[in-house]
DNA sequence: AGGCGATAGATGCAATTGCATCAAGCTTGA
DNA sequence: TCAAGCTTGATGCAATTGCATCTATCGCCT
């Protein structure tokens, strides 16, 4: 039995779900934010990283881990992010390549402004359609689709 | 009791999850198609609909409605698509304005070479994944996330 | 018939993304 | 030590996307 190429029926439905309900809760939540005149969702996931990651900083190269962008992507977004005033770029001593990316102030409050748009569009496109068994249940089962499987 | 505004930590959990799985699952899908030398998803996504409505054809604007693309997204794909020769334009006889999206011979032979590589692609990334019942749980619960709530 | 708002689709221009490549600094091994 | 290769990050250029607006037609209402 060889079934390395033909996906199942039940494959394929949940994956055509998967790929119209992420397209259309992300254009939700964009359309929300650009509503209340605020940076994108990219932005947001940067400076939440960031935010996380505390006075520290992260490296550019650690924050493309963590969300997934692309290099060159990843290198424009916190261009125009220091442009904005949002982060600050900090030379490492331990290594000359590199660089250290820290929030400022301004990227917290824009951060906190952003969040209080963001996560009532959580709470109303996710939070308000199912009871918190079944988002449990959905976490676990989408944490069996990751890649590796590992990594949150 | 105000629940408008904080999204719950489940409902957080959920919607981080889904959006990066989501985010892995379509680049590793372009991946491969990317190596295999064949157009993007999007392209396929139009040739697949197209494909379904057989010799009709289909408007633009059904066309958005079924794929969610923008509509000025939708009109330079398909100035693409017929460029490349996979679509033909039909003027509409009953609508001046309009006009039918009709597939070609070249473009059903694209959709399936594109099927040949994007449904592996889904077997390996979710079929393999999770068992028909676990699919069929996602599918289900992603279902109820639609928005509006019908329309597949 | 004639006007007027709505619908279908295209397009100019700016911003973003993708691809390829580059420059600079690090690390390893002969 | 120093050449070769790897890692980190930036960038030139082409393709795509987003936004705003435009043209053409349609449907309705008077």
């Amino acid at each position: 039995m060889n079934m390395k190429a033909a996906p199942s029926p039940e494959a394929i439905k949940a994956w055509a779900r998967l790929m119209r309900v992420s397209r259309q809760l992300v254009e939700k939540a964009e359309d929300a934010l650009k509503e209340g005149g605020l940076p994108p969702l990219a932005w947001y996931d940067v400076l939440h990283e960031l935010a996380e990651a505390g006075e520290g900083g992260l490296r550019p190269f650690q924050l493309i881990e963590r969300t997934l962008f692309a290099q060159y992507n990843m290198s424009r977004l916190l261009a125009r992010l220091e442009a904005d005033g949002l982060v600050e770029k900090l030379p490492v001593s331990d290594d000359g390549r590199g660089q250290t990316i820290r929030i400022t102030g301004k990227g917290r409050e824009t951060r906190r402004l952003m969040w209080a748009v963001y996560g009532r569009s959580i709470a109303e496109l996710v939070g308000a359609r199912l009871p918190a068994a079944d988002l449990e249940t959905l976490a676990a089962l989408l944490g069996r689709l990751r890649h590796p499987l590992a990594g949150d």
